[in-house]
DNA sequence: TTGAAAAATGTAAGCGCTTTCATTATACTT
DNA sequence: AAGTATAATGAAAGCGCTTACATTTTTCAA
């Protein structure tokens, strides 16, 4: 369905500064004032600013302030995927702070094709945000240390390296916390489904899985680690859980129970058992919202939380550029729904 | 935990075109002129600005790209919530598409709070990007019209006005497919599973199961259209499709059959059956992914499409202005699965 | 070799703002 | 009323780039 259409609109000329001083009979350094809310403006001429400058829709350029006072007020989020649920959750975290504050937001998204440190350098290269959360990020501490040349603030989420601030969430510790909690009640045989190894949360979560088994003295099998075979988005999918669920139905049948390293995987690993007509408890890992409507047990991380907190911290630093380094790290918490009952 | 820590990092001293072309002996046009991909410049010159570039880790910058060229590179979208299924398949599109393009992405979050048509307004006025995309914006005519005069390229997405391009899909389509082949099926008492009743996608929603009650030639009862309390994200939550499920099976007993206005509602109403030990053919809204891994019967939309469809156009009007107005409207599709087994 | 066309480079004028410093108008004091 | 402190305004220099136009260098046909 196709259709045209006339508009006998009339555009406006995107006026300037100086359309609006010289229709005001004043300088453009004090429509500059005005739309700085400078206090050293009459009020009469600030009205009459303001009045000129409604009538003609005119706003101050983005681009003309930002080179004349070397401020963006722009932060930039970098992300891997959008579409993902983590992500998804972060970043609204980082909406909410940053509608109180008058800074914009500026989404960069990473493609996995392309190498993404030079992506990362690109972002700060450029110098139009004046600031950079960076969300999921994974690069080798040379890397890390390699963007400080480029001296602007950066907060780190899900990621850890000392020369920045950052939050993240001890996945060590969720995984372990998953994992003891399956042993203690008595399943000698837990599995772990996991995503594409090489994944940084999957590192560390497996180290949890590792030492859960560890410290209850159950020797550990190698075996009980799988994943399905799709890559996309690291694995991290429903199809990647379902995938590996059906593996573990149907190549380990002495599974007796499954620490899953996503939610969205479980719900896939949920549809495998019930596909293949098995149940054993389950726990994911995220908490999304989904998971309490689903009676998934679960690791929750506080994603909304360090999106927010993230924010605040990178805003603190733009305030005030010498305050200390820090690093919050949040202890995931285990919740108990229906799927491990 | 909070850590300190020193670098003794050297700080690029943010060089600009200047420096480049002094230290490489050649004028700032021609530094230019490399940076922008220019043929007219000889091998020997460019790979020489591009090696001092690099060793000093120079990229023009985006404000003062902006300002000399009028341009942006940037495209805008314009959403009202990030943390919601449905932008954030559109928002992937979006990616897609873009990184084919060299544009940068802009996402501008519109408050719940605070008024729709200004905040629409100032994205417009300050004049940051190229071109936007509008997803799930809804104002009146009188207010789309109005944004004429900013002369700036505009396509929406999930919502329709004559005078910019649109990419929408036929929600009154949707809903009467769904509610029809309940019906068809046999359910006489179907009922709407709704939610804020005056937010844009519902109000057409609630048309098509009226009109195929209508066809269906049995008599339409108001009271089947029943919501949720929760008005958060205009109810369109888990939650909300739970509070509304629990009204259903225990106000309306009779009700044979449920159309959900969306699949996230769904997984609320999944709850909510179970808790209350019934269950009733359910059919959801949108086919989020998860919706194939609950066996959940829906309406499909090409969320990702939608997204990716209209940055296409976007692009399009972007390089030829004068190209006709489009209007794209979608079909949705009714995907069964077990849910109405 | 010469001269004209083509390629490469440079000069300089902005782009639309902010901001310092100088200037003028206003308010207040005695 | 005169003098001074203060508030309001203006002039002008830049911010780091693009680009039209001018100039210089290279290429190549005859």
């Amino acid at each position: 369905m196709i259709g045209i259409c006339v508009f006998n609109s009339v555009f406006i000329l995107a006026s300037t500064i100086y359309d609006i001083a010289d229709k005001a009979g004043v300088s453009i350094a004090t429509v500059s004032r005005v739309f700085n809310n400078r206090n050293n403006v009459s009020e009469r001429t600030r009205d009459k600013v303001l009045a000129i400058a409604k009538e003609v829709g005119y706003h101050p350029q983005a681009n003309a302030q930002g080179l004349a006072s070397r401020k963006t007020n722009t932060i930039t989020a970098v992300v891997p995927v959008i579409s993902n649920y983590f992500f998804m959750e972060v970043l609204g975290g980082i909406q909410d702070k940053l509608n109180d504050h008058n800074y914009e937001l500026t989404i960069y998204n990473i493609s996995a094709g392309k190498d993404t440190f030079s992506q990362v350098e690109h972002v700060l290269k450029r110098r139009a945000s004046e600031g950079c959360l960076f969300i999921s990020i994974h690069l080798e501490q040379e890397e890390w240390k390699a963007l400080h040349r480029y001296n602007i603030p950066i907060t780190l989420i899900d990621e850890f390296y000392e020369g920045f601030d950052s939050v993240s969430v001890d996945n060590q510790q969720g995984a372990y916390r998953a994992t003891k909690y399956l042993l203690h009640r008595g399943f000698s045989r837990v599995a772990m489904l996991s995503a594409v190894s090489t994944s940084k949360p999957i590192e560390s979560r497996l180290e949890g899985f590792r030492n859960a088994y560890k410290d209850a003295g159950v020797d550990f099998d190698h075996s009980l680690v799988v994943s399905g075979d799709s890559v996309y988005r690291d694995g991290f999918t429903e199809r990647g859980g379902y995938e590996a669920m059906v593996k573990i139905l149907t190549m380990k049948p002495e599974v007796e129970a499954c620490f899953c390293a996503s939610d969205i995987q479980a719900v896939g690993a949920l549809k495998a058992m019930q596909d293949l007509d098995k149940n054993i408890p389950l726990i994911g890992y995220d908490d999304i919202e989904l998971a309490e409507y689903m009676g998934l047990s679960t690791i929750r991380q506080p994603m909304r939380d360090m999106g927010f907190f993230a924010t605040q911290n990178l805003i603190d630093r733009l305030e005030n550029p010498k305050k200390a380094i820090s690093q919050t790290i949040y202890t995931p918490e285990l919740i108990l729904r229906n799927s491990t009952e």
